[in-house]
DNA sequence: CATGAATGAGTCTTCATTCAT
DNA sequence: GATGAATGAAGACTCATTCAT
């Protein structure tokens, strides 16, 4: 089910080929030629779309930011509130559940993503949304259980799958489990309780 | 202030350059040539110690199991408690601080861990370990909880720093920060109070 | 001031684009696509008006024969003289001058120009007018002195640009300097003292 | 005959025939995989050897650089004077001719030669010649003389080969006219007679 | 007249690996 | 214990060229 590949377009087809297999077994050891082999296209078809690899993870991002730009733009218009809070956390959810591939490749290879440029764009939206999680006049912890609150999004979606014995458990389930830790965790966020010791300590 | 090299051999000094390069630049980015050469060795001195590439970072894991088994072996001594939850997490995040390296490459690497095999080793222990956080007829929620907990021990190590405006903060108060939102996370795990949803708004 | 393009049309526009890319970065280093992207076309255009590249090349050198085809036959309809050789030597700076881009490709390309046979029909018209100047029962020395006032010419107008110090001239006082060795040189050529030695010590 | 090959040595091998190659086909159509082949070896070998193909250049221009640096110091310690002049030209007929594949190779690949750096090497030698050649305060038609003298000397190891009809001569009688010609082109300059014009009309 | 899409052959380069010494 | 020399496989990328539309 993939998110491109609207037609035959070639491009998108592309995208979407290039995303699979770059987070299957990482961008460094997905070669040109797998993609183009693929699609059964040659690779110079790749660079008839794309002036070099990375402007393919540019390409992708690019076309998979959307739902991460309205759940940022929507939370700006709005005060914080836990509400709002929460809310984020659930948009971030949905958003990254339809994503789950961008999402893995960019934790899973993080060398490569840091000098590809590319992260960038990805990195900044990441850093605006914990930002606007944590709201304003937070605490170092509050920004802690920020971050920590979307990494168990992931987690969710790609980090617990690898599971013994009879611990296995439905896609659904796991990420259903993963937004309530999540959200948990960003209950401690209050505008009030600044100091993140006490509020570790005083329950 | 490296793990290896405890004497002046060279077999630790290569695993020691190995690992920093791999963590900085990633697995697949350095060459054996960059390792060799900032040893001030040839390349083929390499494979005299090591039969493969891949045969180092089996050396790299193998080095670095003895605090993580030492924790497990501890904890599997002693009955699940509170404190005993709280401890090995500490524990873990002790332990993981004198690896910070280790574990960002496993972090940051995952596709190249993977096909190496050399993963399993470091899963195996990682699963054990949560299995004792997580406790005895625990749910899936506490599970995912001190999977989570881990994970924010490891964010603190090194997801957390490249951090925009005055949000810049030392590794020290980083880890410490981590550590308490990792124990938070893992507070809510009690053997009674196996429905997460009540767990998550009870409160 | 092109030499082409006199009216709108792409054909003669593309020889002038050619001619400047390939005189600049020689032929194999200038790509259709570069020629193609500074005239605001296609690649595929530049297929419409000529079937290869070599036939771009071709075309340039087609587009240049004029000038010198008619200093050569102005002239083989005159007899030999001293006066004859000067003028000869003068008509081809002239011609040259307004074609320097051209020539210095083919100064600057031999190996390109060499496989591409488009060369020939260049050398003939020089081979013909080095014969014009030496002028008939001229000595092997009379020979060299005739090519090498024509070197002489195309020394001015391209190979003496990068000076280094204070030695920095303006192109048209470079071209006059070099006319005037270059009458000096042929001035040795006379039919009658074939000894290029006595002829080398006799002033 | 080739220059280097003083044994078996593969680096030396491979600087002469890339040397070949290079003035027969040029440096951008000749590729390593030609290289290589004809040395019975693989591509990686030129590598282990050089670092770039570009390098390769570098080496060949440095291992044929001697003869004309010898010129140079001797020139730079004595006064000027015509002798001094006419013998600097013979000394650089001598060198050039032993080193004519390499000439060839500059003179015929200018363009790669621009950006290859390793002609910055081998132009500051040729500027360093024309000085000590013109001698000083001399006029810039002296220069233009300094300058198509050495021409004279490259015109007659490659550029006079390919003749037509019964015209054709022994290298060994071509390099001799050459150099005849090349002097008295040098003849000119003398440091009283500073105005080209006047000499160039005077006769 | 011209373009968009694609190809096939080839380029330089890098890498893990080997082996005689 | 280690080096120097070399290899084979593969990688990203470029280019001239083609052709249906």
């Amino acid at each position: 089910m993939s998110i491109h590949t609207p037609r035959g377009d070639t491009r998108a087809r592309i995208l979407d080929v290039a995303l699979e297999l770059f987070s299957e077994q990482g961008y460094e050891k997905t070669s040109l030629r797998e993609i183009a082999d693929r699609l059964g296209v040659t690779k110079a078809a790749l660079y008839y779309h794309f002036k070099t690899k990375d402007d393919i993870v540019r390409g992708i991002v690019e076309s998979m930011s959307a739902p991460i730009d309205e759940a940022i733009a929507w939370g700006r218009e709005r005060p914080w509130s836990p509400e709002l809070r929460d809310e984020l956390v659930r948009r971030f959810a949905d958003g990254m559940t339809a994503r789950s591939g961008l999402l893995r490749f960019f934790h899973e290879n993080q060398p490569a993503v840091r000098e590809l440029n590319a992260g960038a764009l990805f990195k900044e939206r990441m850093i605006a949304m914990v930002q606007l999680i944590q709201g304003p006049e937070s605490s170092y912890q509050d920004r802690v259980r920020a971050v920590v609150a979307l990494l168990t999004i992931n987690a969710g979606l790609f980090m617990l799958q690898e599971e013994p014995e009879g611990h296995q458990c439905p896609a659904a389930d796991r990420q259903a489990a993963a937004l309530e830790v999540a959200l948990e965790i960003v209950q401690r966020i209050t505008p009030e309780a600044t100091d993140g010791k006490d509020a570790a300590t005083e329950v």
